[in-house]
DNA sequence: GCATATAAGTCAACGTGACTGACGTAAAGG
DNA sequence: CCTTTACGTCAGTCACGTTGACTTATATGC
């Protein structure tokens, strides 16, 4: 319990700063996250994996489309959907921020080893609820 | 990074519901969780560990203590000191707690097995910056 | 074709838990 | 004695979550 806290605690930190620095938080890295690893994510979709309120959304992904990191366009399929990807400025922020934690993860692999990384993955797949687990299987 | 934020997104939300039959949030978690761990500490120490300001812990820790689930004691050793540590009340609120995170982590390592875990472990160590690593050390 | 359901957006109000800055007090220590 | 440390508190701000109500556009089933 106390490895998750600080591991967690320690991942997020260096992202605050350069979200920061934008004027942005933790909510909206979430949100560029999730449409990134997305392209043509629904709103609803979105909301399902964050597991917040439309109006909790709204204020974040309003803000990244208004100033140019999320686009949205009409689904060609069903007019009352709106697909949400990033642009050119939102993936430049997003792998900006994915970089430093991408490095720390890295440098955990590497140390550790490709036998532990192969147990963590486990261990922390079986912490997730089972539900949530499938949308891995995808990757 | 996704592994992460699922696990600890659901590693904390039955502990939520919990909380929130008693009125309290995520922050008065962490120090009933803290305190249980490293009875007799002080004030600083906790937000040394916690990482917030203060003022923060303040409205948290005061409503504990007024509650009756942490009690304060003056350091025999340094008066300036106020010991903090778990009555019976914030002891029974504590295990209560963990109950659900430790079988949510328990279930995931019998399904993993021992090598993985030692993985994890180790992988989530790497994760941690250094300096919070002799932590664990003691342990 | 109309009624209902769904997707999305918005207005308003509220709560928690962070933050900064300033100030007060008690105890320790050179 | 003066400075530093530990703690507490007042005041104001902000991010990000919540509920509830309402609107608009589109889809879909009868």
């Amino acid at each position: 319990m106390e490895l998750l806290f600080f591991a967690y605690r320690d991942f997020t930190t260096e992202c605050d700063a350069i979200l920061a620095s934008y004027g942005f938080g933790r909510a909206h890295h979430r949100v560029v996250y999730f449409v990134g690893r997305n392209p043509d994510i629904s709103v609803t979709a979105l909301l399902e994996i964050l597991r917040i309120t439309k109006q909790s959304l709204s204020r974040v992904l309003g803000r990244l489309v208004r100033e140019g990191f999320v686009t949205t366009r009409q689904d060609p399929a069903d007019g009352r959907r709106r697909l949400l990807t990033l642009t050119a400025k939102g993936r430049s922020l997003e792998s900006r921020l994915s970089a430093t934690q991408r490095a720390r993860i890295a440098k955990a692999y590497r140390s550790a080893g490709g036998v532990a990384v192969e147990g963590y993955r486990e261990v922390l797949m079986g912490i997730i609820d089972e539900a949530d687990r499938r949308r891995f299987h995808r990757l």
